[in-house]
This record gives structure tokens, sequence and C-alpha cells, in this order.
DNA sequence: TTTAGTCTGGCAACCGTTTGCAAGGGAGGA
DNA sequence: TCCTCCCTTGCAAACGGTTGCCAGACTAAA
């Protein structure tokens, strides 16, 4: 159907190698035949084959970007960026939503393998193991991981779970709960310890929890049954949640019970109390992520962002 | 790096193509030697090399699918359904954003093109002219939009926007204030063909505007100012900015002005005040579409969806 | 024992491009 | 006038598979 190299050196007498170089190398071509050619390519409507380009070159100047949940708004942000600055690189980016199902990670990723130069891996649900392995054969760059020599951009989670902590404690706030994602979340895990530290604090731990609206709805009523004045939800999905589900229960946020949230999505912004949360820079990781990618030839470089709190009407001074 | 055929044939002594069918076509070689040749590619860790086996096939086993704006909440649904769908088909799904830009869309498709089986078009900006060109390189899909001769997976706006016109009359409403989308948008279109048809309602236009919620913010004054007890906004989005706007100005939702959106996405439904809405079948436009690619082999079916009025609490009787 | 038919697996062409190599032609210097 | 050197182009191999065709080895029927 469509027309091929060959229909183009047909068409205008020359070898097919001539109207190769004629797009990849122009510079090698003799400026009366290659307007000839360009001509003769325009006429036929021809576009190089980047599939078969890729094959011989071994460069598809395409990136995957995996992602576990593209419904949560967390993600758009990142993704955005990501292509953004990918196409002031002349690459495009591919997205696939995992569903947060392991199995399909890694078929996915096996799928990108040789259509793309590299994968982005935002918050993997995979082992590590899995990962490393993997990684012999597609490039990657991981957000929201440490992997051992493996690229990576870090959001500075501890940090921001220590602002919150400290910011409710300041409230007077004293016994906290602490509601966890999904299992083998690095996330997740560093909330944890970041709290683990926090002195003279009283935390209750609540997990694992399915890292969405639906997640902090199901711990809401133990949430507000365990006694504490004040949360720490594992993200905004799940503070808001968490939330409706106390607002539900006739429990006030925050005169009652103050509730926080990491990310810094849109809903929280408009939801009514809006949301107190630590802002993730999605932005800034998806423009490093590619960037990465990019330089690195596999070398693991690791880059972290910073978090900030921003305090809305989601939190309030503790009752006493 | 990554083994290849070749390897696998010289490590168990057997032609490449013996391997090749052994992957692509089992019962045609002998058990024996399939799994002798089964272990040597365990072995090596071979995967066949999928950019490579479409050069030949012609088929890739992929689909592109695009967006304007990844960021809108009605798309993510739509995606995963498409996905899963897709996936139970043996394929595989490619999302991209567009950024509201035609050009990035042209682009997109361009890169798509050879490297998918097919693409759906999710409410494309682009012209027809330049869609029906495109379509001569790649099949499509488009979802919201009718071309002459091309599969589309269309919503019911018109009747919805009736149905939600019908609802606001219910109440008392007569002045009508009807915020539209971008240019070129067929949703917006069928909104306004849909409402041009209401009898007895004094409906005033404003448009075009982003669809996002800044865009509805920007209007909000404007549409104030006009004197209308109610609105019909083009998208969810667009609604939400539009009662921010309103509750800005201290104007009552509903109590002043009702606000209907388009879409059922989940910030209106955790929106206070709770929004009304007519509810577009995204996930059944995204399981359609991939059907439709598959069937179809460029004919053109089209499949229209129903839409259904979610009454919640942004619209409420006309203030008399 | 011959014959026809079924299984298997090798051979080689092909998919659309790229790219190292070499050859022909022309220009400039000696 | 002859020799270099550069420019331009063609040739052919390669990228990693797939697939139609063919031949040899068996098997089973006659």
């Amino acid at each position: 159907m469509a027309a091929t190299i060959k229909d183009v050196a047909r068409a205008c007498g020359v070898h097919v190698s001539t109207v190769s170089r004629t797009f990849s190398a122009p510079h090698l071509v003799n400026p009366a035949t290659r307007s000839r050619v360009l001509a003769a390519a325009d006429d036929l409507g021809y576009r190089p084959n980047r599939a078969a380009r890729a094959l011989t070159t071994g460069r598809t100047f395409n990136m995957g970007l995996i992602v576990a949940d593209i419904s949560n708004p967390f993600f758009p942000p990142l993704i955005k960026a990501a292509q953004a600055q990918a196409r002031g690189r002349d690459y495009h980016v591919f997205v696939a939503d995992t569903d947060e199902d392991p199995r399909v990670e890694e078929e996915l990723i096996r799928t990108f393998t040789k259509q793309v130069d590299g994968v982005l891996l935002c918050s993997p649900r995979l082992s590590n193991k899995m990962i490393e392995r993997l990684a012999e054969d597609v490039p990657f760059v991981v957000i929201n991981r440490r992997i051992k020599g493996m690229p990576a951009v870090l959001m500075n989670v501890a940090q921001g779970a220590k602002l919150a902590l400290e910011h409710l404690a300041g409230l007077g706030h004293r016994r906290i709960a602490l509601v966890s994602g999904p299992i083998g979340s690095w996330t997740s895990n560093e909330m944890q310890g970041a709290a683990a530290e926090a002195p003279g604090l009283d935390l209750v731990f609540f997990g694992p929890n399915q890292p969405t609206e639906a997640g902090g709805l199901s711990v809401a009523a133990d949430v507000a049954a365990c006694g504490a004045t004040a949360v720490l939800a594992y993200n905004d999905l799940v503070a808001l949640g968490l939330i409706e589900g106390l607002l539900a229960m006739e429990i006030g946020v925050p005169e009652k019970i103050s509730v926080i949230g990491f990310d810094d999505i849109l809903p929280g912004r408009l939801n009514r109390p809006k949301l107190t949360t630590v802002a993730m820079p999605a932005v800034a990781a998806g423009r490093m992520a590619v960037d990465l990618l990019l330089q690195s030839g596999g070398e693991g470089a690791t880059v972290t962002l910073d978090t900030a709190l921003i305090v809305r009407e989601s939190t309030g001074r503790a009752q006493t």
C-alpha cells in the first residue's frame, strides 16, 4: 500500500541507498539529486518506515512510560512533562497502564523491548530482582524506587512526611494514623521510615491499602475508631476517600480529625475542605527521567527532588 | 546483546526457520525438536524481536490511542477499558497525548504508523480532510467524530443535551447559558445543535473555550452577567471551574445558578455541590473502539452509545 | 516390494532501511 | 598531460524474523 523507499528510487531512477541518504544523511547527496528525490517522495507520499529503520540502526526514538494507574491524577502531569521533554529531544513517549498488576507490568515491559529505546518505570510494583533481570533487555529509568546501579528519579518522601508530621505536631496532634499504600511501594516504606523516626508521636499504622479513593474510604471507620486526631495518608486519593468516609460518619474534617495527603492533585484543590498535602514534584520528575534515560548509557545516576508541604483546609488544631 | 533467533538455532544445531516455527507455528515442528529449541531459547533468554517480526508479517499486535488531554479525568477510564479489551485480544495499547495541539496530533499519528496496527483517535482536533489523508497510511477508529466511511464510536451527546435541557426546563429555567468547548469539537457542535432545537428556551452561547477548569473559570463572570439561571457546560471540568468561579463571586450554586456538566468524572462526584452531569459511556466506548478496529478491514461501521442524565446537587429550581 | 502420502526441516527470498566499501567522474595541482 | 583527491552514487550485506517451496525420511496401504 504505502510507498516504500524502492518506489521512490524507481520513480526517480536512482538507487535506494541514495534515497535513504537523502533522508538520513542529506549532505552526502548532490543537491540536484536530492531535490529530485524529495519531489518524488513527496509525490508518492513516502514516509520512512520507522520500524524498519529501527531494525538496522537499533534506535527507535521512542520511549515507553509505564504507570500503575493512569486514573490517578498524580500521573498525568508527570506524563505530560515527560512527553514535552521528549518531544524537545525528538523522541516520542508511549504510555501504558499496568492496572497495579505486576504481571501486566512485566508483559508491557517485554512488549516495549525493541520497540522503544528505553522505559520510564513509574512506581513499579515488580520486585527488584525482576526489574534487574528485565533491565538486561532494555534500559530503564526508575521513578520512585531505588535499585542498585539503575538510574532513578526519587522524590523526597521522607522529608515531606517529616514536614507533615511537624505540622501536625505543631497543631497539637499526638496520636496520628498512618495509612499506607500497596505492598512493595517504595513511597510507602519511606513514609513509614520517616514516621518511625518522629519523636514523641503516637503512631498507628494501617495497611496495606489500595492507593485509591476506595482504599481510603474502606479504612475510614478503622481510623476513626483508633482514637487518632490526625491522619497521614499514602496519597491524595486515599486522603480524599478518607475524608469522604469520615464526613459520611459525621466526623468533621478538620474539626475532629485532620487529614494530610501526598501528591497535590487537582481534585484535592477542588475538594471541600481543600486538602492539605505534601506536593510531589511530578513535572520535574517526568522531565528528569527523560533526560536521565537519554544521557545514561545505563549508568545509575540518582536524582532526588524535594517535596513541599501545602497547608490548606483539611488540617487544624487538635481538639483537646 | 540480547539473543537472536540465530543464537538459538546455533545452540541446538537447527535451522533458524525451525526456531521461528517453534514460536509462530509449533504444530509444524516435531515435539522432540520443539522442546530442544524451547530449552535452548529459555536458556539464552531469547524473546522474538517484535519489531523485526512486524516487518515481515505486517502486524505488530499493538494499537495506538491518541487523546487530547490525559489530564482530563474523562479519558483514563476510556483508556483503561481499551487496554483491558485489547489485552483480551492479545493486543497492547500505546497511549499518547496531543496537548490539544493538532500538529502534535499529526506527528503522533505519523509516528504510530507502522509501529501499530491501527489508531484509536479520541476527539481529534485535526481537520476531517487531514484525518482522511492520514487514514491512507494506518487504519483508524474515531471516537466522538463522524467522518465519512471511517469506523466511529459516537456518544449520543445530542440526546444527553436534550435530557439536560428538559431537566432544567422542568426546574423552571428559561434563560440558559451554553458554554461550549474548543473549535472544531464535534461534541460541542452536537450540543449546540441539540440546544438550538429545544423549544421555548432562551439560550446564550459562550465559546469557544478551553475544555478545562481554567476555561470554566474564565467565563464564570460573563455567564453570571448574562442573566442566565442555568448553565450547560461543555464538560465536567469546565462545569467545575464555572462553579468555582461563581462561588468565588458569592453566587450560590444551585441557589442562584444551576450547573450541568458532561462526562461524569470523579472530581465531579467529590465536589461540593456534587455535580449534576450527563454521563458519557467512556468505558463502553473504549471497548467498542478496540473491537471495531480489530473487526473492520477499514470498513466504516458506526456505533452510537447512549448517554444518561445524573442529577446530583448542582441543579435546583430556578429562582423566581 | 512398490507406491502414495504425511511429517519434518532446510533453503532462500523477502520485509524496508542503513551503511561500509568501492568505482566512476570531474576538478585542481604539478 | 597526468596524478590526486573529493564528490557522488551504486552495490551488497546486514538487521531479526517469516514463509513458500522442496526434498528426504517414514509410514501405511496395496
